[in-house]
DNA sequence: TACCTTAATGTCAGTGTCTGTCATCACTGA
DNA sequence: TCAGTGATGACAGACACTGACATTAAGGTA
């Protein structure tokens, strides 16, 4: 006989997550989730940071897998061909059957611009980690940041492309096409 | 004699401004800016949406100059030559005498991570703006985006530099090399 | 002059987020 | 048996933000 039942923040996330969904993020309070779970408002600040946390955990991980694509990238490459890697290496991050619960957190993001913001400060961090990595690997500025925002920007919109309706394609396959892109609309006297 | 002394707006501006510079912005509360311009907390209120946006007003005028250099660019360029088009055009929008202001208000801002987010939402939206009047010209997507976003980069890691301590270019010059040395990371087999 | 309208503000009573503090309870190890 | 320890509850409070209604001075109109 426990006292607590386990997985206080799995099950905080999880009624965050489908109460968001339904009723809206701002429509929803948090003690709507606490008591969903089970616990207190009390106890849901002391897992998360704010409101909005509940909706972002795990980043570490993700944030993770760009960082030991950039590492394990060989030598030799421009500093956009080692971001590719790093890239490509989050793909994997994002398999198919991913598919609809990514589709699913992104819709509530998308509603909300409280959500969006911090979405956006995620990402921006973690441009700022990959361009400490692309400097780990001897690549100066302003050339680090520069490859690295690019990367980020390349894979936020494969990701949107990823979970849009109707599409089928493989991540890392949207991704290839526009690094593609990218390199040819940067072509000045093009 | 008039009721109210005008200029209502500017001067919450400032004393939130100075207030967030000294004290820091979470350590002042709403109630004290608007004593300190003479109002109360629900005027603060009534001309700003939240405690944060009285950090970023006149954004419109600014967003403006770059999607005029997009529309005032000549015909035949590629994406990204249109986009430093409105990026210098902006650039205007911020002569040399504003930059002790401007190092102010950017100190302000990176000491705190909300208004760090505020900050990103606002560039975010400025780079779906630029997307829509490459648009307007002709350019699809996912070319558009790509460009305008690369643009935005480039101008964000430009003004850092403009403002850096002891920097004294101007942000044009500072611009044009940004975007040379992009073109010259997006080459792939350099 | 008296009256009406309007715009900017004030007043007041809330709701909800987030924090500090202390109490509680099961488990652990000596 | 008893003193930690760690997760939680209970409670009070600060502060951001909102809705509803009152107030005031300026301008226009009869």
């Amino acid at each position: 006989m426990v006292r607590w039942e386990p997985g206080a923040v799995e099950r905080l996330h999880s009624a965050a997550l489908e109460l968001y969904a339904t009723k809206g993020f701002e429509e929803t309070t948090v003690a709507e989730i606490a008591q969903a779970a089970g616990l207190t408002e009390r106890t849901f600040f002391r897992h998360f940071a704010d409101k909005r946390e509940a909706l972002f955990g795990g980043a570490e991980l993700f944030q993770q897998s760009f960082l030991d694509g950039i590492e394990a990238a060989p030598d030799g490459g421009s500093p956009l061909e080692i971001v590719i890697a790093g890239v490509s290496s989050a793909a994997r991050f994002f398999s198919d059957d991913r598919r609809a619960s990514s589709r699913q957190r992104t819709k509530v993001i998308a509603a909300n611009p409280q959500l969006q913001e911090r979405e956006l400060h995620k990402m921006s961090s973690l441009a700022t980690a990959m361009a400490g990595a692309l400097r780990e690997r001897g690549i100066r500025e302003p050339a680090a940041t520069l490859a690295a925002e690019s990367g980020v920007t390349v894979f936020r919109m494969s990701f949107a492309q990823w979970i849009a309706d109707g599409a089928d394609r493989s991540l890392i396959d949207i991704e290839q096409d526009l690094f593609a892109e990218l390199t040819a609309i940067a072509v000045v006297r093009g």
